[in-house]
DNA sequence: TACTAAATTAACCATATGGTTAAACTAATT
DNA sequence: AATTAGTTTAACCATATGGTTAATTTAGTA
């Protein structure tokens, strides 16, 4: 479909839609095959079982993440700057691939114990200072600089990405209770609706 | 345990915990069944199906935290009290109910269609106005009066609910990027800063 | 005690499911 | 054409799983 539409890449694509909708528990095999048109045992032909298929695709969905971060803090932005960016960086990414943020959100909801190792690999161990620390330690600077008000860096982050991202997992509710109609713009509109929170929230 | 300690109890409780964890497609009706400490077929005895059995325990999580929110409107607060008691009373609930969370979580990742059902009888059939036209014409009010910023009622409460549960989602990564200890206070640390940054944030 | 209705159990069933295998097909190479 | 390596298929297998059933136990009651 995108580069190569060989065998194995249609089962990863079709195995990140299923298991993004039913979780690893009721993902099913034969609906991956079914979905990717191929015959089922071409999945463990390319892959040796349905764990490992999982854990390919939980780790190719964090790998596809953690470069826009990294990007981001590379550039040493000032608060305001992270503030202004950051929000749109997140949200204009799960709006474009919101099976990926189904993937990651069901991880963390079900696996907590067993991102570690998928994580681990793809924010810390190919750098030479691992990312969290280079953002608290980033975080923690604008404070002693007098740019933010929130002395915690923890806290910081949880701030900036609960705006960023919650409202993906509470979509659902959000249509149910609002019955919002999700124009065009909504996505700009919360965008800015962050930023704005953030910036008069967070900063000094 | 608590109330009665028959036997449908102690499968609703295991079935809520199984559930939790592993998903509606995950999750093992033998292992709720020895977790109950309760044969098999007591959970066919007591409940129709699986399916049954699960929307049986959607329904009274999600009843389980409307009143709060419900109480909290009928106070006709400000939006200052407003901003200053939704996050504690969010946050202080799913930190005691943290299966619960899980629960809706995944409701949400996973079933987003047959949310619908649930949540309705929950919130809306049961008053006389349903709970999001009151939340959406009292915050309306607040921005009219030029109590709060934020024009947007939707984006007000997506802001809100954000700060407050996002992180009992994104727990596992916190704990694994910034090896937070999770002292006591932190929930009240986080209290404290989600309340700060929603305050100097929307309020005018 | 005898009777009855509800509760509980163990054994069983049909099907779904992850996984295997041997045979067949394809395409490049000699 | 023969060979070979990689790919694909259909049929098959063992087990797990949701669900059923008939028999047994428990507890209340006349």
């Amino acid at each position: 479909m995108t580069i190569e539409d060989n065998t194995q890449q249609k089962i990863l694509k079709a195995a990140l839609t299923e298991f993004s909708i039913h979780g690893f528990g009721g993902a099913r095999i034969e609906t991956i095959a079914k979905n990717a048109g191929v015959n089922k045992a071409m999945i463990f032909y390319y892959f040796s079982s349905k764990k490992e298929l999982y854990k390919i695709i939980v780790q190719q969905v964090f790998s596809s993440i953690a470069p826009q971060l990294l990007q981001l803090i590379e550039a040493k932005p000032t608060a305001t700057e992270f503030l202004e960016k950051a929000p749109e960086i997140y949200i204009s990414f799960l709006a474009k691939n919101q099976d990926y943020f189904r993937m990651i959100g069901m991880e963390l909801l079900q696996n907590a114990d067993n991102i570690a190792s998928t994580v681990k690999v793809v924010l810390a161990d190919n750098l030479e200072v691992p990312l969290p620390r280079q953002l608290r330690a980033i975080i923690r600077a604008w404070y002693d600089e007098g740019q933010i008000s929130e002395p915690d860096p923890i806290q910081f982050m949880i701030n900036v990405i609960s705006l960023s991202i919650l409202f993906f997992i509470a979509r659902p509710m959000v249509h149910l209770l609002f019955g919002q109609s999700e124009d065009k713009d909504f996505f700009e509109k919360r965008i800015n609706s962050v930023v704005n929170v953030l910036k008069n929230g967070m900063l000094t």
